[in-house]
DNA sequence: CTTGTTCCTTACCGTATGGTAAACTTACGC
DNA sequence: GCGTAAGTTTACCATACGGTAAGGAACAAG
């Protein structure tokens, strides 16, 4: 019974304010996704800028919930980090909305952003940044990485993948033949190359240079 | 003299824009930036939506005419990367709102731009794809790197390190010691690092493996 | 002096927005 | 039956928005 009405409104608004933007949203958009009366948003949220923080707030719940399982929990050594990497994609991937209001956050409010995700956020990403570090200590990771500056870019790009890659392809694709998956699969060799000092593709997946015959 | 008052409010227009969205600049807000009424703007362009697609249309420009001198004239080799990568980086970062504006619109309306970016930009980035390609032919680049895809996730790279870095960046840094310098030096080394086949800094060979601190 | 054009202003309008106030409905304990 | 609290509605409001209409100021050409 938590898919109350209350439920509802966040999840329209979740979507609504990842497609459009939290301006270009107004409260009766919303109601009339779930159903209901501007009022009854109203009521559930005494004004728009609180549902807008609540949004925020569901938003880092779920990372914070989520990203320690991703981070652990999956198979040992170098695969491990593509297994991890993989997840954190696919976390993106499935909820495109969420990724998508992120960005649109980032530039609406950089500077609350910015604390609360530093309060929230970083005790679990600042592990990766250790792993790293005990990584370059045991030489398994190359010195010349600069851990922080390496996580930051790979998350950007891992995000940005996943809300703007298909507009920025078209930057190079001359037809649609320019799918998510062969950017994945990019991002990923990218990732993984620059971390590690041995990482002369185990398997190379050499899937293609003229045609990319996927699905 | 071309710096006109229909100049100033498309400098206006492109910096709120940036700033705050589209939706969220109201016409008054440009002409107070600017020191007119309103209808002066209206004077200007029939209809904000006119004026927002011309501010797109600026944008396409500027990208348009300084694209093709970033590609070129520049030192030969491999360092020859390094000094174009530089050079888009800084085309960004002297154009923050451009790029933010960008960014925005890949948010709102990923069609149009897409569209229009086919049109307009691809001829040119692609200059880069048939590069890599001719490189993976001579053996100079990596055989793995899927030439569209690597274009694509670097150029993302490039405009989020400007646009969302300092925001993505405060996942991982426990204080303000992480600049931009650092994100752009390790996208520089990512995107080096994944295309060419013999990357192995320049001076790391047998003799000494801790030389860490590059220039 | 008149006419026309460019640029910009004041005046105004219909609409949609976020938000308040109050009434209504349903359910539940007493 | 009565009170009361939660949830929702209808009614209403002030404001701000994008846009239209019309009029002026400046200036040039006849």
């Amino acid at each position: 019974m938590q898919d109350s009405v209350k439920e509802q409104i966040i999840q329209a608004a979740m979507h609504l304010f990842g497609a459009r933007g939290v301006d270009a949203t107004s409260l009766q958009t919303i109601a009339d996704e779930v159903g209901i009366t501007k009022q009854a948003v109203l009521y559930h949220f005494p004004s728009k800028e609180a549902l807008h923080d609540h949004i925020i707030n569901v938003l880092l719940d779920h990372w914070e919930r989520e990203l320690p399982g991703l981070l652990s929990a999956h198979r040992s050594g170098e695969d491990r980090f593509s297994s991890i990497l993989r997840a954190v994609i696919a976390f993106f991937v499935e909820d495109v909305d969420q990724a998508r209001v992120t960005i649109r956050e980032i530039l609406d409010r950089p500077e609350e952003l910015r604390k609360k995700m530093r309060e929230r956020l970083s005790p679990w990403t600042m592990l990766i940044s250790e792993y790293i570090r005990m990584g370059q200590a045991s030489g398994a990771i190359r010195s010349e990485v600069h851990p922080e500056s390496y996580v930051t870019q790979i998350m950007m790009m891992a995000i940005g993948t996943v809300v703007m890659g298909d507009v920025v392809s078209a930057l190079v694709a001359s037809d649609e033949n320019e799918f998510l998956d062969n950017r994945i699969n990019e991002l990923i060799r990218i990732a993984r190359l620059t971390l590690y000092v041995q990482t002369e593709a185990p398997r190379v997946h050499k899937k293609s240079q003229t045609t990319s015959t996927g699905e």
